[in-house]
DNA sequence: ATAATCAAGGTAAACGTTTAACCTAGGCAG
DNA sequence: CTGCCTAGGTTAAACGTTTACCTTGATTAT
């Protein structure tokens, strides 16, 4: 049988009242002979608080959502590690949703996740999202959407980075080593990141007075396979290149994998740069020059944010601006 | 204002538990005509249940606890994905935590979890824990250990692969391929897993009448920086040798950067075999030759078993038994 | 001596559901 | 006409807390 704080206010004989206070902490009405007693026996009896009692009349369940694509994503578990560090370092609990890019799936959760009444929530949307779902409307609970933001949904906050930065400075960096011949392999051209990576390398391009090169985007999928295959299609074609802005980390190395196995030199031959910053970019040799993308960090901020708006209400947390920066390693020369 | 069942009922012009019964799937004693109206009110209104609520009265809260070191390391997100995965099949909902290998955390998460009602709890004890604590004891609820298990923890079950099976069938191989000298960089010895592979590595050397080398185990943690660090020793010690059984996969691709900054030839002149079989281990080049462990299916098992023990309590679930094997790649000759 | 204040704690409503038990009107068999 | 059954509900208690508002006896100020 479970024990409850009846059992506890009877066995101290006191009311629950003043048990409920005890175990808050909001004592300061209660003697401290009282409160020693009902807490020698909430420790004999092993009672454990029903939150969700608690959460019953407080309307609060310390809990958070957080939904993403893909944690098998190597670029999730980072943003999330940041979400539950802050989310418990404040006393809160983190639901964790895979869409794997579905929509139906999104949508389920966000629902399901209001149905649990958790306090907020962040959300990276999928890249096939373009526009606002019913689900999406009925949202009356904070939300932060990270890296991909979406139009049309109030009462959201977004932490982004800028993408379009990031890649300039990638392929800026490339040209002034000496690489002309730039491909570019992207994700799904669909994702806002990917749209605002491509028009960074195209401005670097041409900033820098080189022209790109033709059929210069093949655009596909995050993964690594999509990177091989990437590589591939460039091999075959017998396509003139030397160097590639990959979307992303795992693109990289799947392009990285590539290149080696044909024998072809990196950086010599092929100048690589990826995005993101992944733990295995530095445990691949050569190293992998990249944008860092402060995923950690981008986590941790959300969750930041995200409990300022529920707690706070109107403070407004600002956002610290979180700034890429370019990490270069041993895929340039 | 949140809309409640009292109100639906109301505008509906019908009793709460006619709504409840609606809402819930108990209507066989429904008119469908009340049916239908309750229903597009529901739909109008954009009433959420309040599954807080719910669960005051029912007792569950279909949610579960998933206590991990670390999300961050790769063996963890798929095994994370699995549980997730047959959770949401099954109408659940996933609390991650990331105990960080402290004992502290863990209990405390343990205690949080206890406390917001979670059906059951998954659980990856940290490499430190030998014994059973009190907030262990505490626990009332079905719990599954996977990968690692607790000796003493009662109601528990365990998802466990032959760890020691595995580290046989890896080192005879490597030993088949004629390598002979063949040292082990292990993660922490105090885990079972690492106790048990060691073992593997031990009896299949013994069993192919090859005496491990002197000072053969390096015993340090699961990262791929103390795998860089353990053939830096090596090297620098200037040991002979040939074979390296890595702990698991993060080590074994820091072991083969090294070896690669040194311009030694993998697999010609060492062969390396990891363990865990992570996404990265194909992105790699040459591919790393490793002992699969099926994350994602032992943490779908996991998922699996601890819902059947939710809600079949007596059925006694029998878990399938999970099987590691080796994946021959690159890394070997 | 009286009023005002204070410390320490009690009372009871409320939170939004579920569900066992009960009710009612109409139909039908005997 | 009586009794019983059934379809289609309704009633109200219960789940375990929190919290605004009382109460009480003692102390202090005037």
């Amino acid at each position: 049988m479970k024990v409850t704080i009846k059992d506890i206010a009877r066995l101290a004989e006191v009311s629950t009242a003043t048990v409920s206070k005890v175990v808050n902490g909001k004592d300061e009405k209660i003697s401290s002979a009282t409160r020693m007693r009902v807490m020698a026996i909430i420790e004999e009896s092993g009672y454990v608080p029903n939150r969700i009692a608690s959460s019953m009349v407080t309307k609060k369940t310390k809990t958070l959502g957080l939904i993403i694509p893909d944690i098998t994503n190597p670029f999730f578990p980072e943003l999330a590690r940041g979400v539950e560090d802050v989310a418990n370092k404040e006393g809160y609990t983190l639901i964790l949703c895979n869409s794997d890019n579905s929509l139906e799936k999104e949508d389920a959760y966000i629902d399901m996740l209001q149905e649990k009444m958790v306090d907020g929530i962040i959300f990276t949307a999928s890249s096939s999202r373009t526009e606002i779902s019913s689900a999406l409307k009925r949202v009356k609970i904070p939300v932060i959407t990270v890296d991909r933001d979406i139009d049309g949904l109030r009462s959201q906050k977004k932490i982004v980075v800028d993408n379009e930065e990031g890649a300039y400075e990638a392929v800026s960096y490339m040209v002034t080593r000496g690489y002309s011949k730039i491909y570019h392999i992207s994700g799904p051209m669909t994702s806002k990141p990917a749209q605002q990576r491509y028009k960074g390398y195209l401005n670097a391009l041409s900033d820098k007075g080189v022209s790109p090169p033709k059929d210069h985007l093949l655009s596909g999928d995050y993964s690594g396979e999509w990177g091989f295959e990437g590589v591939k299609r460039l091999l075959e074609k017998d396509v003139d290149f030397d160097g590639i802005f990959c979307g992303n980390d795992l693109i990289a190395l799947g392009a990285m994998k590539a290149l080696h196995q044909k024998g072809i030199d990196v950086p010599n031959k092929v100048g690589i740069i990826g995005y993101d910053d992944i733990y295995m970019a530095q445990m691949v040799s050569p190293e992998l020059t990249t944008v860092k993308q402060p995923n950690y960090e981008m986590g941790y901020q959300a969750g930041r944010v995200l409990i300022g708006m529920i707690q706070g209400a109107e403070k407004d947390i600002e956002l610290e601006n979180l700034k890429t920066h370019l990490v270069i390693r041993g895929t340039t020369r």
